[in-house]
DNA sequence: TGCGACTAGATCGTGCGCGATATAATTCTC
DNA sequence: GAGAATTATATCGCGCACGATCTAGTCGCA
């Protein structure tokens, strides 16, 4: 298929620039929602990866969320400072670490019950409407994935 | 509306990992596109507004790619010194910044005009599923622009 | 004319993202 | 079972993002 007709190539434009943009709003979007937790967004996606399958190695969390180590290792660092993940070397296989929720983690997951709920009230969509962008989304990824 | 069902919030974890993982998928994607052109993502978004509608301030830049100052002064800068664009304080109001392409950055547009046709075949997508995430992303993105 | 409010950019500090590289543990292979 | 290849994590450097703050230029209004 050629793809160079300015009809393709103007809405690939739009097609970054949005992706972009939305994604930079969503952030900005969860910020306040998250400053009470005292979390950053990324922050967040990795307590709610943890909440959802404690304890993950590194490698783990990096795989769901397409982070590598390099990301990971000063942010689960800055979680353990808040004393919310404890990192402990994997005694069977000493080259992982397997991170886990401390108590205070843990609790923290109550406090952000109201997260997601306002957050997907904030983007003014519907249900339909979240479940089709999910859609769309997770076939843009898997294309990409290719690449 | 209550968005504080199961559904919902477990449908809103998944479309904030999605945009957050596709977002970054693009710019991997891109990476190896722009590489040849000396450009990072954003570097190259600048870029292409410019291309538009240069000369622009960088307020201009910063009201069309959501961004302020502080992200865009450095970002500037450094196409500055790459020799592709020239800032030059606004006579008629000396607050503001003009950013103007240079012959070196004009000429960019050319050898970047396949990037755009081999972005959207990356995608994998056909050119209806790129409209339609199009128009998702513009409703979430004028949606969250009410918080 | 002069003072206060406002605006456009710039600067600083912190926290991601990620390519490149390093280190150490494990596995593979002979 | 010793050395090579592989794997998991860490470190380093650079370039965004962005809140907070600063400076300088402009405007409003008495």
């Amino acid at each position: 298929m050629s793809r160079t007709d300015p009809e393709t190539t103007g809405l690939e434009h739009m097609l970054c620039f949005d992706l972009y943009a939305a994604n930079h709003a969503f952030g900005r979007m969860y910020k306040p929602l998250l400053e009470p937790l005292g979390l950053t967004y990324p922050q967040y996606l990795v307590m709610v990866t943890l909440w959802a399958a404690a304890p993950l190695s590194v490698g783990d969390i990096g795989q769901r969320l397409a982070l590598e180590s390099n990301t990971l290792t000063p942010l689960l660092k800055r979680l353990e400072a808040m004393g919310l993940v404890q990192r402990t070397r994997d005694s069977a296989d000493e080259r992982r670490v397997s991170v886990d929720l401390t108590d205070t983690g843990r609790a923290r997951e109550a406090q952000a019950a109201h997260v997601p709920g306002c957050a997907a009230e904030a983007t003014g969509l519907s249900l339909d409407e979240l479940q089709a962008l999910h859609q769309q989304l997770r076939k843009l990824r898997s294309g990409l994935k290719r690449v």
